[in-house]
DNA sequence: AAAATTGTTCGTATTTTTGCGAACTAAAAC
DNA sequence: GTTTTAGTTCGCAAAAATACGAACAATTTT
């Protein structure tokens, strides 16, 4: 019974993965990288959804990480965490980087 | 009502991220990134989670392309799917670039 | 032919995700 | 103080994900 359960650093890759598994959370999260200030209003009115729904999705990105809120009343304004966005990149980064598939090693 | 949908490459990036965003198919990538021939026994060895669910797994990230499975009776041997693998690594590559949040500029 | 090996599929149960409208909260504006 | 504005939270329903054991299928071995 050799299983051995998955690391630290495989959950939090999975948390951010899972987190960017969401065309809406993918568009989101493009939306902010591309703006400095962002208000609710101006994120709810990219998408498709109700307002509800994407309170839902944004609280999603903050709970992973990925996003921070700041109250501005009335108003809320949401921004990338620069900090585990960073993180973020550079798992993949070094995820995508352990198998060099241009190779004919990897994959038969 | 200026929703605008989602773009197709948000959507592929959305369905790779989907696909690793569980710590087990992570573990089960870097367990096929690191071996060239992977039969079925060897990666559940890995894992800590019956047959049944390592199948559903696998096939999971063979659904999201991630990985494609070559029939060796009475085995079944999985690799990484190259082409894939790679527009994925440029899709998250692309995605992460987009927001360059060692400078001030993004998120106040 | 019978038995063993190797995985997949089925059926089921539990949990999580997704989405919505309605109700609610808090500050601003009137 | 009442009304607007801007979002969040609640309650619900439907769908998808997760996990398991049992049954099944296909080839190999005996």
């Amino acid at each position: 019974m050799n299983k051995q359960k998955y690391t630290d650093r495989q959950m939090r890759l999975a948390g951010y993965a899972k987190a960017l598994g969401n065309p809406i959370r993918v568009a989101i999260m493009e939306f902010l990288a591309q703006r400095d200030t962002c208000f609710f209003g101006e994120i709810h009115e990219q998408l498709p959804i109700a307002k509800a729904t994407a309170s839902q999705h944004l609280t999603a990105l903050k709970n992973a990480g990925l996003i921070q809120g700041e109250i501005m009343p009335p108003k809320v304004k949401y921004c990338i965490n620069r900090e585990n966005w960073n993180e973020a990149k550079q798992l993949f980064g070094t995820f995508f980087s352990q198998c060099e598939c241009h190779k004919k090693s990897c994959c038969s």
